[in-house]
RNA sequence: GGAGAGAUGGCAGAGUGGUCGAAUGCGGUGGUCUUGAAAACCAUUGUACCGCGAGGUACCGGGGGUUCGAAUCCCUCUCUCUCCGCCA
């Protein structure tokens, strides 16, 4: 979430940069910092009166002690209406805490600066392009992955219900192939690989921004209270959770696979088909946590990996920078990753990597102590690297070769095959 | 699922109504000593908010209560551990 201090400094620059989000939030900023204005003479009446009310506590056990009751009893019967007072001025205070965080969460992230306005996905800004595009009478991945049988969709519509896939014979080993070939990468890469739990209580729901934003897109655990990882990012970056990292620490670089379990509800027809939107799918995560004055170098260090990660599979990407109005609540600036995919023709995203700034840190209240010694949020960054569905359909869709498909080369020692057989 | 025990600072671990933001040990940081290091010794070492500052307030798992005063007593919730049962 933003902090106070954010809104305070900067007031009208946050509001224009809200705005490039596409939302108006000048009455509710002010409204915070009038709440806040509030809020702090609210507590410094509070604090006065119960230093007050201390000393006379105080005061009353030094009595006790040289049995002079009667004084004792004197002061107590003051006391009494100055606890009223506290009290008051205690549930004041509280009451407006609640307020000033209840609005402060509502809040998205102020956008980066090179974030233009844009109404929808149309409007997000091509920044490279590889590969070439040709003209192919492939068939689209559903089919052909049915047809060389490597992919069940029906066995998965029996067993669970449509978005489920079952992956059979070489569909599964290329499953575990990409698996293993991502995380091998990460780990040159210097990333620390992690295995993390799929199921997340609701503090790290909420730490990263999932809540409440995006309740109803998680899967909901009502017997325990817990959700389904919608991606490896939760538990990845809850890890650091109210934690203060030393500054050699820095940064910190995390990755791991996690299957991701997303509800998806109001997604329909041609964006549902096949591969193309999952309730399940694996991918792997890439996580940095670093110094706010490094987080902007990262994010271009995480996309150049991105991107060769995509090269070596020798698949036609794109990258695009998120418009305002596309970028997600938590994002400062997002950087999506499309491949093509041909007989489709369309792109499908297959990763977005983005920086957070500090808006995930002040709630996961990850800190660190700068030169002076002080206490300094952190900057988070995470990206898909990379999600696996969307992947394989564009291998299934681009390597066809009449009644083959060919397995990207740096593939094939993970796979242990250079072609599906159809 | 049944029975029991517990939750205190980075860690370990004292503390059962006032002098406790909290002993002690370990760890961390700075220093003395040393050619250097180790050891030893000295000092320092939690977080958040309010205040220009001096300083103040809160926090001993969470919430509520009793009391002039709560880490300490009461209620409640959560979590962890041990034993039994079940089990990859």
């Amino acid at each position: 979430m933003l902090t106070i201090s954010q809104l305070k400094n900067n007031t009208q620059e946050v509001i224009r940069l809200l705005g490039i989000k596409n939302i108006d939030t000048e009455s509710k900023i002010n409204e915070i910092l009038a709440a806040d204005q509030s809020r702090k003479s609210t507590q410094k009446d509070h604090n006065d009166l119960q230093s007050d009310l201390n000393a006379m506590a105080k005061e009353i056990g030094a009595l006790m002690r040289k049995k002079e009751i009667g004084k004792a009893n004197v002061l107590k019967v003051k006391t009494t209406g100055l606890k009223e007072k506290v009290k008051n001025l205690q549930e004041k205070q509280v009451e407006l805490e609640d307020r000033i965080y209840h609005l402060l969460i509502e809040l998205p992230n102020i956008p980066h600066p090179s974030v233009k306005p844009g109404i929808n996905e149309n409007d997000n800004e091509l920044i490279e392009q590889h590969g070439e595009i040709f003209e192919t009478h492939a068939l689209p991945h559903w089919e052909i992955a049915t047809k060389a049988g490597i992919i069940d969709f029906e066995a998965g519509n029996k067993l669970t219900g449509s978005g489920f896939p079952v992956y059979v014979g070489q569909g599964a080993k290329i499953q575990r192939a990409l698996i293993h070939f991502f995380l091998d990468k990460a780990t040159d890469q210097g990333y620390t690989e992690i295995e993390v739990p799929v199921i997340v209580n609701e503090d790290s729901a909420f730490g990263t921004g999932q809540l409440p934003d995006k309740d109803g897109q998680m899967y909901f655990l009502s017997q325990d209270k817990l959700y389904l990882i919608p991606t490896a990012e939760v538990p990845l970056t809850n890890l650091y959770r109210n934690s203060i990292v030393a500054q050699n620490e820095l940064p910190i670089k995390l990755c791991g696979y996690t299957p991701c379990f997303r509800r998806e509800a109001g997604s329909y027809g041609k964006d549902v088909r096949g591969l193309n939107r999952l309730h399940q799918f694996d991918k792997v995560e890439i996580v940095q946590i670093t110094k706010p004055e490094n987080s902007y170098q990262v994010l271009e260090e995480m996309v150049s990996y991105i991107a060769n990660l995509i090269k070596e599979l020798d698949l036609p990407f794109r990258i695009m920078r998120l418009c305002g109005k596309d970028l997600s609540f938590t994002a400062a600036l997002t950087f999506d990753f499309e491949v093509y995919s041909a007989a489709q023709k369309r792109w499908l995203e297959v990763s977005s990597v983005s920086n957070f700034e500090s808006f995930q840190s002040s709630r996961l209240k990850l800190r660190y102590k700068d030169d002076n010694n002080k206490n300094q949020l952190l900057h988070t960054l995470n990206g898909s690297a990379l999600a696996l569905p969307r992947i394989l359909a564009a291998i299934l869709e681009n390597n066809q070769d009449g009644n083959r498909i060919k397995i990207p080369e740096a593939l094939v020692k993970y796979t242990g095959f250079d072609q599906i057989e159809i």
